[in-house]
DNA sequence: TATACTAACGCAAGTAGGTTGCATTTACGT
DNA sequence: ACGTAAATGCAACCTACTTGCGTTAGTATA
């Protein structure tokens, strides 16, 4: 996968992705790459704050929805009262979230496709996406 | 299971979990026992409404915290941006949830104690819980 | 059964996440 | 270089949810 930090693969990515590349867009994409974790928009803002780089809230939030719906990101809930995003391009995981001290680790999607394949045959629907988030003791607060 | 519907059968659950009985409370509980899905706090309000009992916004969403607090309630969250809430005593279960229609029925909970041994091992995470939701269309509107 | 203490309630004000309408600016195909 | 549609900034707004405070009402104890 290459490096999206670099401003040139930023470009490519949204051309390819059919989205009108500006400079907010840009640094923008430059931070979702670095992230480590599913950031919120309240992050996003205090990242262009940091850089000195104005851009309206408002702004913010429409591009959240823009990427999301051209599958730049994807949006992720922890049930905090906000919405979380994070780039779709890092394959089916899942999130492990220390209630302690916060720290967000992934884990790969093993189980989820033949639980799917159980309720299509069991109910009849049809599973489209699903969530799961998993809430516990990191094992660094464990000792 | 008993049913809770019943006047005193809301008093002895809510005496068994050692919350304060009241007018506003015994009537909440009324309605989550009838609740085929998880509510939200608005959907509650219009119950009162509808049924000509005063009680505040803020009493409602002060009770729900509290009937979380002691175990009545389990917080449900659909990633809709708000709050939805179901009765515990219902055993371990996931929301298959209509994209089409809205409909949401329920699913066992049978892969995930196996999932979260794993992670133990592989990861040295400790899970505590976990919210599971899946998305797609049901039987009826395949048709 | 009367009392007193604590907790629940109603009301109003406030906070945070998110959306929308409108005027202006900007990216980008021609 | 130009024209157009889309992105941006700003302000106003909406909904979910919380909090402070004065009043009311459960409930434990005498």
């Amino acid at each position: 996968m290459f490096n999206l930090i670099n401003n040139h693969d930023c470009k490519t990515e949204l051309k390819k992705m059919e989205v009108k590349i500006t400079p907010v867009r840009l640094f923008a994409m430059k931070f979702f790459e670095s992230a480590k974790q599913p950031v919120d928009v309240s992050e996003i803002i205090s990242y262009f704050k940091n850089n000195n780089i104005k851009a309206d809230p408002a702004t913010i939030f429409r591009l959240v929805n823009v990427f999301v719906e051209k599958g730049i990101l994807k949006r992720i809930d922890f049930g905090e009262g906000k919405t979380r995003y994070e780039l779709s391009n890092k394959g089916d995981h899942h999130h492990l979230i220390c209630t302690n001290c916060g720290h967000i680790e992934s884990v790969e999607d093993s189980h989820m496709s033949n639980f799917e394949a159980e309720i299509k045959k069991d109910k009849g629907f049809i599973v489209k996406s699903h969530s799961l988030e998993f809430f516990g003791i990191c094992l660094n607060c464990q000792s």
